[in-house]
DNA sequence: TACACTCCATAACAGTGTTATCACTCATAA
DNA sequence: TTATGAGTGATAACACTGTTATGGAGTGTA
């Protein structure tokens, strides 16, 4: 019962690996979020998980390649929030509840956006390949504005268009409100978000009544 | 002549502080935008000035006042940009060329932009001080959509409002555009942001056929 | 001339990313 | 059972970072 290609030894060595990598991530991870990006050095990871810098280096092969696990760690925490947006109401309302859930995501979890969004980290920079995987994530999105288009098609490049508006309106928002620029007594945050959201689907997605 | 409280000698001794200040930032501005945030030390600095990391220390306190002030001549040069768009047409147009404006600045000065709105040097975080000296800066914007509103009145709540609608869009365009992540193929990004803008305003400010 | 005061270059401290060195483990081959 | 070889990982070094204590040089005043 052996594979010709990999023993039982081999197995286990990988699962402990693959153990391992997520261990490291999590600490990496606990260590970001409990001190911020400046805190998370090379050192302070290989501390934290009890090991030296060098395994770090052949794993992930410079911080550079961990940071990139944590900035694709956090588009999938992203997804994951936008897929546990229920579909209800018509499809308009699902739209709005998508961009609901992208605002909540990135106030919960400020440094992850940040990691993907700014640049806390000097020796990190997005990847082409990994800017590229992280599009995927917004692909609910443009379905969502699909069904408000045209409900019995594929999206096609309107619904990806109108879908990246809509976007930048949310990246833009939420990043001046983390940063603090929209601290001014008078208007909540959300309800400046809602008026422009509601101006801009307004003019950009048919008008419905049911849902389809 | 004397005036009792400034000698001659200490009024020489603060122009020539100031123009150091001045050369100072100025060389570290060259640096930055020649080499990177990442490449903008103390050391570094002091090298091209010419004098060691103390006199630095000694004018600003810190690398964070340091970039402070680059971070303020950033949001000058940004209201020199906005100061410099002619007012023809209807107001909704001076709007618009406004926004044109501030893509332009961003995308010319992509790193200025980045120390203002993204955080590339860990050890700078604007102060809530400077943040808000900051804001002052949109106020050509703010007056822009009051005067498409009530053209006689001075700006009042709404138009704050619908100016920080309009920034966010912006920003959040911007810098999405600066990120990369709106490089693929089909339509360009100026043209979503127009597409944007337009549905934005037309929806939250009255439409007017002639300037007032 | 002696004192005091200001200015500033040097060098140090503690931290960073990264890597060369070298001891050690351990499965396989003889 | 022993020898070999490969791989793993801890240590320590290199070149950098922000920051600051030390001490020397220059200058105005008594």
């Amino acid at each position: 019962m052996e594979p010709a290609s990999t023993t039982n030894y081999q197995a286990a060595q990988d699962q402990h690996q693959q153990a391992l990598h997520r261990g490291i991530l999590d600490d990496a991870s606990n260590l970001l979020i409990r001190e911020g990006p400046a805190a998370l050095s090379m050192r302070r990871i290989a501390k934290l998980v009890g090991c030296s810098t060098t395994v770090l280096y052949t794993m992930f092969g410079s911080k550079q390649g961990l940071v990139e696990q944590l900035y694709l760690r956090g588009f999938e925490m992203l997804r994951q929030g936008l897929e546990a947006v229920p579909h209800v109401g018509i499809a308009h309302d699902y739209v709005y509840a998508l961009c609901h859930a992208y605002r909540q995501f990135a106030l919960e979890n400020s440094i992850y956006y940040a990691i993907m969004f700014s640049n806390p980290i000097p020796e990190y920079t997005p990847s082409e390949a990994s800017r590229e995987l992280s599009l995927e994530n917004f692909q609910l999105l443009v379905q969502a504005v699909q069904d408000c288009i045209a409900p019995d098609h594929s999206a096609g490049d309107e619904a990806w268009e109108i879908a990246r508006i809509i976007w930048a309106i949310l990246h833009g928002h939420v990043s001046l409100e983390l940063g603090g620029y929209f601290n001014y007594p008078g208007v909540e945050p959300h309800q400046m978000l809602d008026r422009a959201l509601k101006a801009t689907i307004n003019q950009l997605l048919p008008v419905m009544e049911n849902d389809q």
